[in-house]
RNA sequence: GGCCGGUUCGUCUAUCGGCUAGGACAGCCCCCUUUCACGGGGCAAAGACGGGUUCGAUUCCCGUACCGGCUACCA
């Protein structure tokens, strides 16, 4: 590779930032980082009607959390600033003109109006090199008239002149050779009406102008392809136009098409990297962040969506990813989203990091229920359950019982094989435990294990009810790592608690 | 409808003409565990269909079917 690498997101402010945007942001981040490129945010802000507060520091916010650091930005500054396309608004009319009179591309005066109502009449309808001879435009009014309207300011759009019958082909980094007949193109808008120019001609002047090299997008962008390649080839040359990456979708885990908010609303699960609230709706959108996952693990979950590296390794770091990450893996085909294997990679990494990359998250989690977790005491407890948890928020559930007394003591487990010499039996405990120097697990073993046999009891029959006292359920790590945990006082303080629930 | 893309276990995927089609998630069974998980072992489960090309096709070509995307002065 002869120039540097330089890749770009380009999203628009209109919402949260989907996993399919984020998988985007990652292919893009991954290919800049594994070549020592750079990545590089444009704002996309070019429809000024969906703009949405807030929306584009979400985007960043996103991005920081998983660890997709840009090099240049709207925020991160940059030798091409701006980097929002509303901010370059004086570059693009320029160009749009230079196409007109080079004969690219044409003045259009027919009104919003009066195209839905053509529509509306014509099943189909398309502003085309059929339609384009009977509406209102530069090339069926003459110079004069048409002078006459752009000298009065008259509302217009420029629209690019699709050739007749011309193969337009490009090859796709994942896809191979692809093409179309340009006969099959309408003309699209280039710059609208309010000066602005649509998506498909401040992609191509900006990718120039920034000099992006490799440009990743979602297939759903296939087909407006050959109208930027048209552009590139009118404008800056198709020698200078990026290589272009057209990625898989990812799809709804039932049935078929694109995944969408709705589908996570639905099926219980996050679509959005973190929560979004819609200022105008008020609407909040939970993200994977918020459900409980680890960035490591989202990523890496992300990046086996249509990538592997060729082997069986399934868990990446980000680090070993850009180190990995190759175009020849991707795959072609759209991947229906799995929700379960998206925690199972989440709990790969709870059990692979190091307690303190999340310690503070699962204390904030526990406040948010009411526990003020002690720091050290915390930790312990986090490396005895980190295994059962796949989620974050697993670990409330998994912990809270070592914080405070259980609410309920789910007696109706022991009831049934409870008898006197068992209540005889833990209140010698009690005594027995009272008067322990070390209390440690094994020396708690061992005291339950004599005493039992003293008393003939199976140490068995015990250790559930011992379970159910100091636990409130059927769950959590050993019983006598969560006495030791707890402490003498505590501990006596359940037994007797149950006992006395048992005995009534 | 038109154009473009896609098609390997239920799901994510490996295979770059030699396959007893491999792995992971989910499922089922067993072991470990005096709970629940974790972990270990095992079982079940796939090349859409039809034609070519070839000694040999999951792999290459063509057609069909099915699925998806696009078809705005939205991105």
């Amino acid at each position: 590779m002869s120039k540097k690498v330089r890749v770009r997101f380009a999203p628009s402010p209109t919402g949260g930032l989907h996993v399919g945007g984020v998988r985007t942001v990652l292919f893009n981040y991954l290919f800049a980082k594994h070549f020592g490129g750079d990545f590089i945010v444009r704002i996309e802000d070019t429809d000024q009607t969906r703009f949405v507060e807030g929306a584009e520091d979400y985007i960043f916010e996103t991005l920081s959390w998983c660890g997709l650091e840009p090099d240049e930005s709207p925020k991160h500054g940059g030798p091409f600033a701006p980097y929002r396309q509303s901010e370059r608004k004086e570059n693009y009319r320029a160009y749009a003109e230079k196409l007109v009179q080079e004969g690219y591309a044409y003045y259009a005066f027919d009104t919003a109006e009066e195209l839905d109502a053509k529509r509306k009449e014509i099943p189909n309808f398309q502003y085309n090199q059929s339609t384009r001879t009977q509406l209102k435009n530069s090339l069926t009014l003459s110079d004069d008239e048409v002078k006459e309207l752009l000298a009065a300011n008259t509302k217009h759009v420029i629209r690019i002149k699709m050739p007749e019958n011309i193969e337009v082909k490009f090859t796709d980094m994942i896809r191979g050779e692809v093409s179309f007949n340009s006969s099959q193109i309408d003309d699209k808008v280039l710059l609208k009406a309010d000066g602005m120019p649509t998506y498909h001609l401040a992609v191509v002047v900006d990718d120039y102008l920034m000099q992006i090299t490799h440009a990743f997008r979602g297939e759903e962008w296939l087909p407006s392809a050959p109208v930027h390649i048209l552009l590139w080839q009118y404008l800056f040359g198709l020698e200078n136009m990026p290589q272009w990456a057209h990625l898989p979708l990812i799809l709804k885990p039932d049935g078929n098409g694109k995944l969408s908010k709705r589908d996570g609303d639905r099926l219980g699960f996050p679509v959005f990297a973190m929560d979004w609230t819609d200022p105008k709706t008020n609407e909040k959108t939970t993200g994977f962040k918020e459900h409980g996952f680890l960035p490591e693990g989202f990523v890496n979950m992300l990046a086996m969506l249509g990538w592997n590296d060729g082997t069986e390794q399934e868990i990446f770091s980000l680090k070993e990813l850009v180190e990995k990450f190759s175009m020849e893996h991707v795959h072609k085909a759209g991947a229906k989203f799995n929700y379960e294997k998206a925690k199972w990679y989440n709990g790969e990494w709870i059990k692979k990091l190091p307690v303190s990359n999340y310690k503070l998250q699962v204390k904030s989690l526990l406040k948010a229920d009411g526990i003020d977790a002690d720091n050290n005491k915390l930790e312990e407890v986090i490396e005895l359950i980190k295994d059962r948890c796949t989620l974050l928020t697993d670990f409330v559930q998994q912990s809270s019982f070592f914080f405070k007394s259980p609410e309920t003591i789910d007696i109706a487990a022991i009831q049934p094989k409870w008898n006197e010499q068992k209540n005889l039996f833990f209140l010698e405990l009690i005594r027995e435990f009272e008067l322990m120097q070390s209390w440690n697990n094994e020396a708690l073993e061992n005291e339950l294990k004599e005493l039992a046999a003293a008393n003939q009891l199976k140490p068995g029959e015990l250790m559930l009810p011992l379970r159910i006292m100091l636990v409130g359920g059927k769950f959590g790590p050993h019983v006598f790592n969560i006495a030791e945990v707890l402490g003498k006082e505590e501990t006596i303080k359940r037994i007797k608690h149950t006992l006395q629930l048992l005995t009534k």
